[in-house]
DNA sequence: CGCTAACTTGATTAAAATCAATGCAGGTGG
DNA sequence: CCACCTGCATTGATTTTAATCAAGTTAGCG
């Protein structure tokens, strides 16, 4: 493991700084320290689509290691951001003597793409107030019920396939209900978050 | 590559047989040799949605090899098929001894995560219309105009996230408009793919 | 040939997008 | 430190889109 840490460095982004972009060639692995990253694309009309948030531990980038392409989405810090970097020159070595490390690797995909499906069913199915309900009670830590929300509710929005607009009306909704109570812009109290769930 | 085939065995699955459902413990990698499955969910109230479908040459069950687990979704086979079958306690040995084949799995792991991304992104800011015309163009095999549908409208209306009664309305309206002629239930002319998607 | 599930069509309702205007907050530079 | 500016957020009115409900109709399979 000391392997790795000799061959990544560390690189800083400021807020609003891109790690990468569409056409960008993808060759290197990120791995967020300290920070916030979001990914997102352009669809054909322009509109932007949240695709992951990343907060610490988490990476990106992994798509290039093991098919050359380009990037087709954005990268973009959104407050003061450190990433390790690897290669994937630096990387690949590695894989091929330590096979241990792509089976931690195939463990983290497999999570991302079960999360993934997941959002995809949630998108598919679920009606924009229990998309949120469900965002909402994710965030909660435990033993606290204030959920903090990562990013702004325009990205949220984006996140969850709907509008900034629809966003304040059904959080408006759940607070005349006495379902939620609104701390500050980005903190949210969760009053009930078994009502919440069920509609 | 010979010990795989050495330590899979081969299953066969009548039409509407399952290969899995929810609840099942999760051990085994699936590869379609013939024949066809959909993979869907339940949501809590009942709804169902299509998340996949595998025709020869994909798999599924991968999640189990990383992390053992239950599955939560029902495979089932929509015709008579024969699948291969890789047990986790035959596969791991073979990853840490070949690092080739989790290099392998790696890159087809990230294909299925990009796709799911896209279809993320697609139910997420498309509307049903562009959905609908983006799966029938890309079912087209070069050089010609007929897109065969692999599954029921029905779950085609899942797959997008809509309903059936959706599909056949839109359906109709592109064939008025003279973008596509039905030639059959499961066969579709595509006349005129450019206009098609710019809606 | 008949049955069941898939499909279609129509009428209605519900959900959310869009358009438009304004309020608000956080960061910047004077 | 304050005032401004910009992008985020809220609110309202309206329109669009698709879901739902309700009957039929067709197609494939036993």
């Amino acid at each position: 493991m000391d392997e790795i840490s000799a061959t990544a460095h560390t690189r800083r982004f400021k807020k609003g700084e891109r790690l990468y972009q569409p056409l960008d060639e993808s060759d290197s692995l990120y791995i967020v320290h300290k920070g916030f990253v979001r990914i997102y694309r352009l669809t054909e009309n322009g509109k932007e689509q949240l695709v992951r948030f990343l907060g610490p531990g988490d990476f990106t980038g992994e798509m290039a290691l093991f098919r050359s392409s380009l990037h087709d989405s954005f990268a973009e810090a959104t407050r003061d951001t450190a990433v390790c970097v690897i290669t994937k020159d630096d990387l690949q070595p590695l894989l091929a003597t330590y096979p241990a490390i792509s089976l931690k690797i195939l463990a983290e995909f497999s999570n991302r793409l079960e999360q993934s499906e997941r959002q995809t069913t949630l998108v598919a199915t679920e009606k924009v107030e229990n998309r949120l309900a469900m965002f909402l009670v994710e965030l909660l830590e435990e033993g606290s019920n204030i959920a903090t929300l990562p990013m702004t509710k325009k990205d949220l929005a984006s996140f969850l396939g709907t509008t900034p607009e629809t966003i304040s009306r059904k959080l408006g909704a759940m607070e005349d209900r006495g379902l939620i109570r609104h701390i500050s812009n980005r903190e949210i109290a969760i009053m009930d978050a078994d009502e919440l769930l069920l509609g």
